[in-house]
DNA sequence: CTTTAATGTTTCTGCTGTAAACATAGAGGT
DNA sequence: ACCTCTATGTTTACAGCAGAAACATTAAAG
């Protein structure tokens, strides 16, 4: 995680103190506002008030820093599932919140959210090895399947593709962002095809 | 759709003939090897044998180019799944067979498939609207809902973001590109969450 | 204090999209 | 046959980008 740091450094001109947690506070920043493929590194730069190429002492080059924020979205996204389960009254509505969640983050954070999935391979083979809540997921599907390890794994991969999907066309405007919509595909229950 | 026109025009130097064309199909060649965020027009236009500002007499800017691509590329995904639709034997199976499609156009195209989301509202609202074979979908999905008009609404989206993520987080190396696991997570029946 | 390694800056190259001015050729009117 | 107009090319130019190379500054270690 990015602690945006308060900590030190007076700004003493030519040394910066700590570019890289700069750069990269400042790319989550523009993240709110533009789209990962308009981010540049020249523009990041003028943001923390350094020279162009001053990214490159931290990063050695445009796809490590882009990496870096994915890995930030990754932890971010994990933390707001977990809280989101956190609320929940029993394991069915636990892992309908997560998912709940996984649409409603991608929503709220488009740019972030399609960076992560833009940096395919590297941020550490799947996000789902990465993602704070996904173990506590695997959990609960496990217990919905009661055990059977070929049904959880179908269970946890249906239910994936579907809120990524649903947040994908979503974002994507191929379908309205509608909070209600999302309750309604989901379900207020665990998601049961088998 | 594009006919790559074999009819006329010796390349007699100056006018090209039918450069419209020649650039789009030149863009889906080149998609076929390249993401559509690294297609450049210079590049385009130099393989086509114009220059680079030529491009310009065809398309007001760089995104039209790109929408005119897209908008061949619903056109084909709706081709492929009416045709996987055709060979099924039944409604529940055709319905099952253009999920299963759907996933497969986008492993077999992935920057085509990419571009086609990459362009949001422009395309003429939704895909949905302009995909060749979604009122096919909508009518099996009525049948299988047995005509309740939100449940069949559901059903489509249900559907829609299942084969939609699932496509994703395949071309994204999230999930292992593996047909076997399409079949399982669509279910070779109408997938009934309800 | 001096040396050195970390971290900055300038300058440069080659790529991109696109605007502006100019060139060419084919089609229509006389 | 000739002139003109319009569609469609080309050249040139500019600004923004990623990144390489050479140089500057500074803090810390000897």
């Amino acid at each position: 995680m990015v602690t945006v740091s308060t900590s030190k450094s007076p700004p003493s001109s030519y040394h910066h103190g700590d570019l890289h947690s700069a750069l990269l506070a400042a790319g989550l920043v523009a993240l709110q506002t533009t789209a990962f493929a308009d981010l540049s590194l020249r523009q990041l730069a003028r943001n923390v008030g350094v020279s162009a190429t001053a990214v490159y002492r931290h990063f050695p080059d445009k796809q490590a820093l882009m990496q870096a924020l994915a890995s930030e979205g990754i932890d971010q996204l994990g933390q707001f599932q977990k809280l989101a389960a956190e609320g929940a009254a029993n394991p069915d509505e636990a892992f309908a919140a997560t998912g709940r969640a996984y649409v409603r983050f991608a929503l709220a954070h488009p740019a972030l959210f399609r960076l992560i999935f833009s940096q395919c391979e590297p941020v550490g083979s799947t996000i789902f090895g990465n993602n704070l809540a996904s173990q506590m997921l695997q959990d609960k599907a496990s217990l919905a399947t009661k055990g059977d390890p070929a049904d959880t794994q179908k269970l946890m991969i249906q239910a994936w593709s579907l809120v990524h999907g649903l947040a994908m066309l979503m974002l994507d405007k191929q379908l309205p962002t509608d909070l209600a919509l999302i309750d309604r595909v989901i379900g207020q229950t665990t998601f049961k095809p088998l």
